[in-house]
RNA sequence: GGCGCCGUAGCCAAGUGGUAAGGCACGGGCCUGCAAAGCCCUGAUCCCCGGUUCGAAUCCGGGCGGCGCCUCCA
């Protein structure tokens, strides 16, 4: 088996895995702020995640995901100035901060499940573990790495030699620029809040908390630091998210760490998805029009093309999302549905491919397929090694689909998942043979109208009345059914949408 | 202004020193009553210029072009 290698954003470089454990491996994945909809982007980074588990679970890993759910205050500025996002959403939908997390929440799980993307073994919220989060700031103040300003408690980050390692920052360039920018009640522009007061005056919080610098809410970053620990220990394997995380989010999640724990490095590898673009601009949340899963889904795009899709582009590339690309995504990942779906039978042969020893071909196939997901988790060359299996001309069809549904292990296409066959059993002759409904389902008794049409037309075909065959054919294309004649069955699918 | 990424066939996209993976589309063919699906065949010397090297898409320098970050963001 190939040697697994991974790009560590801490060292700029690939490196073999080395788990703290041998055999097991601890992942913690930034998870959203639930305030609302998660865009494509913002998916593509679970997909990137949802990969990287998988693949470590098929190298033989025994993996603990753990992923958090942002539920709470981090404020629509950096500089720990602004409003809070949570707020500010609940106000404008007129619900509580609660509803709206849970509304958001459960979209956003929804999202996951449409795209296959494996359950974690741990779903943690912000809110839920506050006083893990104080007694880190508590830690963290003990070691003397805090300062208390008008607002709230702040990270000192002239206490840490290390600071700003994985982003590559340089401290004084930002001080000479925050001559420039607003002082703030901050001593260095770097400087993060820990916990912020509640204010005084005005609209009061929906959520606060008692800690022992008075009422208040956590800072942002203190969350991941406070529950990755919680469930993966003082030092974990890997740390995953968005780019943009680099050089602020992850930076602070690394400074109160390493401080508090006393270890270092805190997480042996940080791995970043890079962007998805959208017509040459990024996506964003604020600018609107940021596409959604369910976008997607309204103008015929499966889930599982997206992810298609999402697996074309290398994690790390930015990453152009397009009608066209999504269409040829869509095209690509529904030929290897049908084609799994057709040897789909030679796996009732005797014997079985699990049973059949493997070729030669077929390890080639598997080892071409392992060097690329070793390789940084080098999801088109992957995609490439599925395609030459299915070209392969000397691989049995039973090895090939023995094949796919190893490598969709990974992939997470479900690429046998979405085909349905279905015998006809209702006809006592059997003559019309099995129908096979692609996709979507389809309402029982608008099936068996399908059968009677079907059997109607191979009466016909039998006949030689082709007039009336291709009438039929031409009637159920209007209800959106394409029909294909093999040898021995005509088979009825759904007709693809759009131009695909 | 500072930092960084990218520029490979019509499109998407791997490859980062030894003579260019893969997908989609196009064209031709096979199969089919006709279709559909499937199968086969067909295409690039890698933005430009210079350098290093026996040898570069791959390294270095200089251009041109596209994009991102430096404020919240996946």
């Amino acid at each position: 088996m190939a040697e697994l290698r991974l790009y560590n954003t801490l060292a700029r470089r690939k490196q073999r895995f080395e788990p703290l454990e041998a055999g097991r491996a601890g992942i913690y994945t930034c998870g959203p702020t639930v305030y609302s909809h998660q865009h494509l982007g913002n998916l593509r980074t679970y997909v990137f995640a949802d990969l990287l588990g998988r693949a470590l679970r098929w190298f033989g890993f025994q993996v603990r995901h753990v992923i958090n759910i942002t539920d709470v205050g981090h404020l629509t500025d950096d500089a720990d100035a602004g409003e809070d996002k949570m707020e500010l959403a609940a106000r404008g939908a007129g619900l509580s901060i609660s509803e709206i997390a849970d509304k958001w929440t459960r979209i956003f799980k929804q999202d996951l499940k449409k795209l296959r993307v494996l359950e974690p073994a741990v779903w943690c919220k912000a809110t839920e573990h506050v006083p893990e989060q104080v007694r880190m700031i508590a830690e963290l103040e003990e070691k003397g790495f805090t300062y208390r300003a008008e607002d709230g408690i702040y990270f000192d980050v002239s206490k840490d030699p290390n600071y700003g390692e994985l982003a590559r920052l340089d401290l004084e360039t930002q001080r000479s620029q925050e001559r420039i920018a607003s002082a703030g009640a901050k001593r260095h522009p770097a400087d993060f809040a820990l916990w912020k007061f509640s204010p005084g005056e005005g609209p009061r919080r929906q959520m606060e908390w008692e800690s022992p610098w008075g009422r208040g809410f956590p800072g942002w970053h203190i969350e991941c630091s406070a529950m990755s620990t919680r469930y993966l220990g003082s030092s974990f394997d890997i740390h995953t998210g968005g780019i943009d995380h680099v050089p602020v989010h992850h930076t602070n999640e690394i400074a109160q760490s390493e401080n508090a724990l006393g270890v270092r490095p805190w997480v042996r590898v940080w791995m970043h998805a890079g962007w998805l673009m959208l017509d040459g601009g990024k996506l964003s949340k604020s600018a609107g029009g940021a596409p959604t899963l369910d976008d997607l889904i309204a103008a015929g795009i499966e889930p599982e093309a997206f992810r298609y899709f999402a697996l074309g582009a290398h994690y790390r590339q930015q990453a152009h999302l397009t009608e066209d690309g999504l269409r040829r995504a869509q095209r690509s990942w529904r030929r290897l549905c049908r084609h799994l779906e057709v040897w789909g039978g030679a796996r009732a042969v005797p014997g079985g491919a699990a049973a059949a020893p493997r070729s030669a071909e077929a390890e080639l196939c598997r080892q071409r397929f392992a060097a690329a997901l070793a390789d940084d988790l080098n999801a088109p060359r992957a995609l490439a090694a599925v395609w030459q299996t299915v070209r392969s001309d000397s691989l049995a069809d039973a090895e090939k689909a023995a094949l796919l549904t190893d490598f969709d292990q990974v992939l997470g296409l479900g690429l046998e998942a979405v085909v349905g066959i279905e015998p006809d059993e209702s006809s006592s002759t059997g003559d019309s043979g099995p129908v096979i409904v692609f996709g979507a389902e389809v309402a029982p008794e608008q099936r068996e109208g399908i059968r009677e049409l079907i059997r109607e037309r191979e009466s016909a075909r039998r006949g030689r009345d082709w007039q009336r065959a291709d009438a039929i054919r031409d009637r159920l294309a209007e209800d959106g059914f394409a029909l294909e004649d093999r040898s021995d069955q005509t088979v009825v699918r759904r007709a693809e949408t759009g131009r695909a």
